[in-house]
DNA sequence: TAAACAATTAAACAATCGTTTAATTGTTCT
DNA sequence: AGAACAATTAAACGATTGTTTAATTGTTTA
């Protein structure tokens, strides 16, 4: 009865390890993580970021993005609905046509941050 | 020579577009958002994304990983392979063993950041 | 209601990716 | 040198993904 969670008994015991105990608490989090990772997936893709960039700055229709971006609109819209289903964007109709813009959540501004972080980007606006 | 970029002629015009002009330059930089799509790309896999939040809070060798993720080394060197190759970790060896730990670069500390502000963790230590 | 425009959906294809199994390289100890 | 351990590499398989083409849905105007 003396260890009630071996969480650490590992193959090897070297150096001291710290707080080992707790890391490997976290990393049970499987579902947590998935979480974090379906985000980056969402734009782990050059033509979805470069969207979800867009969508960051200004609200668009559907041909307009897909002017910017070269391409057609199928392809464009295709994205649209993955980074819709996951929040990162929402959409509203205005006669024909439909905008799209970046949702205000936590998620989405944290990534435009790390985006424009790393990008160097001195976010107009 | 009024317009020397006309970089916003889309399709359509509506509302006002505010700084379209900005964000379409900055759209043009399209291996800037290939670097950071392919940080995502690295993260956006469950086990490479645990594997590098491990690795952010210890050194461990490739055994000790394998054991905390419940997988095979060669899946685990597999992968660090790819985190190693673009310099989110790094190695040492030491005698049979080699040691990985996350890189100290402001990419990783930013990645870590959001990870952990997302997954709204204490970061242990 | 018919035509034109905007957007979405569906099927199909090539390409990429993560894991497994087996073989190989590198290191230490006897 | 040989045995044992740690790690990497390579080939192969199944699964997922992004784009294209074509057809369809939704909306407005003539």
């Amino acid at each position: 009865m003396g260890k009630e969670i071996d969480s650490h008994s590992l193959p090897h015991q070297h150096h001291e390890d710290g707080c080992l105990e707790e890391i490997q608490h976290e990393i049970g989090r499987i579902e947590d993580f998935q979480t974090v990772a379906d985000t980056f997936k969402l734009l782990d893709d050059n033509t979805r970021l470069r969207i979800f960039f867009i969508l960051c700055h200004a609200e668009e229709c559907v041909i307009n993005i897909a002017a910017m971006m070269d391409m057609s609109t199928p392809a464009v819209s295709h994205h649209l609905k993955l980074l819709k289903n996951a929040n990162l964007i929402s959409s509203r109709r205005e006669g024909k046509e439909v905008y799209y813009k970046a949702s205000d959540s936590p998620v989405t501004r944290n990534l435009h941050h790390y985006i424009e972080n790393i990008m160097d980007i001195v976010c107009p606006k």
